[in-house]
DNA sequence: AAGGTGACTGATG
DNA sequence: GCATCAGCCACCT
């Protein structure tokens, strides 16, 4: 059986440029729904490690949530750079670029 | 083995 | 819309 953490992590992996996916969505495809909390854990930890591309995943209204400053910026301009649309400074269009890889249940 | 820790979330006032 | 609150859960000490 495969680790709830590497399924979050292969899924990460497979969102496409220009696209992006929230906690809660991760979660949820991952097999445990009520897991967000866990998601945002293993990309706090295991990022880097991983080679994630970390910066498409945000919460679920499109906000950049992270711990530090320099992280927002940082995943502001590679959001940008990426062609997603924002709606804010920290905000981003969901209904344009949200990442629909099967059918998501709410 | 028990308790702590999040880059969370939905409900509520 | 903003602030609080209380669930939530896999991983780490």
């Amino acid at each position: 059986m495969i680790p709830f953490t590497q399924r979050v992590i292969e899924l990460i992996h497979e969102i496409p440029r220009g696209q992006v996916c929230t906690y809660r969505q991760l979660a949820i495809m991952a097999g445990s729904p009520n897991a967000s909390r866990q998601v945002a854990w293993i990309l706090h930890s295991s990022s880097a490690k991983y080679d994630l591309p970390w910066h498409r995943v945000l919460n679920s209204k499109g906000n950049i949530v992270l711990s530090t400053e320099e992280g927002q910026l940082e995943q502001r301009t590679l959001l940008l750079r990426e062609g997603v649309p924002f709606l804010s400074d920290f905000q981003v269009d969901l209904d344009q670029c949200l990442w629909h890889p099967h059918s998501i249940k709410k």
